[in-house]
DNA sequence: TCGTTTTCATTAGCCGACTAACGATAATCT
DNA sequence: AGATTATCGTTAGTCGGCTAATGAAAACGA
């Protein structure tokens, strides 16, 4: 009683999404090494770009990641320059994270690199086809985040 | 001169892959724990299922996934006893992998959080849906996979 | 035949993720 | 006020990924 083959297994959705998931991966973490950076930090750096001085458990919040997470990932970016930590006067339990001028920079050429990894992600897609794939990633997105 | 703010850069369809390959890889790690693996192994049991006593490399060329990381799996895997290594008798710099007794087992029960993994995955969406999506996530691998 | 090149497995070390567990501080409740 | 609870940051340890570098064995070439 086998309810399924190799061969039915990789024609499934999330074989090819977790294919499609690496291989998008793979091609940020190509480009973002040109500018320092690893997969992952530059999704760090866009929360900082867009409020800076968060304290850690609002970026782990945002990114739907957990805080040791976090920690480690502002160490070791604190250390390489691109970041700065700061405790918070009133309450001291909170060290605040901000962006120094190297990192900013590195924000800047973080932008360049994710457009070109947009325009390759799109390559041949028409424009009412990148309509329906949003659409159709947010649905999926809904259904694997809600419950 | 600013080629890009925040917003925009979280309105990109590579920052909405980005997130639905975590969530539904987090999905997949939280259905296969329940029958003792992590996620990335099932992709591993899946290839063993398929044809077993591959060696590491033709695993990893198959997963496209670097050799390192594939020795490390098949370490802690056959610690685990789900997998025996057995050296080949014509070329001694190969070893083979096989699926022991208990990694045939977790093998089956893999097929059943897939299955459940994959209706997850694609909820609410109507089956012109489905094969719209597919043909989608195939362009876009290939638009990264291939040069 | 003998040296070179290729292939394969392995080790060491890094990074992004996770869970579990602690210590310190703030907030809350009795 | 004092004890309890909650929050925040941190450390330790695990796993899936990667690169760089080694060592051993097979294949190849002069």
């Amino acid at each position: 009683m086998k309810t399924m083959t190799p061969e039915q297994f990789q024609q499934t959705i999330s074989f090819l999404l977790a294919q499609v998931g690496k291989a998008h991966r793979g091609c940020a973490e190509a480009r973002l090494t040109k500018v320092g950076l690893h997969a992952g930090q530059e999704m760090f750096l866009m929360r900082l770009w867009e409020q800076d001085g968060q304290t850690q458990s609002q970026l782990a919040g945002d990114m739907c990641i957990q805080p040791p997470t976090i920690n480690k990932m502002v160490s070791r970016m604190e250390a390489a320059g691109l970041v700065r930590r700061e405790g918070d006067a009133e309450d001291n339990r909170i060290t605040r994270v901000y962006l120094t001028e190297t990192g900013q920079s590195i924000v800047d050429q973080m932008q360049v690199v994710w457009s070109e990894l947009e325009a390759q992600t799109l390559a041949n897609l028409t424009p009412d086809e990148r309509v329906l794939l949003r659409r159709l990633l947010l649905q999926v997105q809904s259904n694997l985040t809600q419950e």
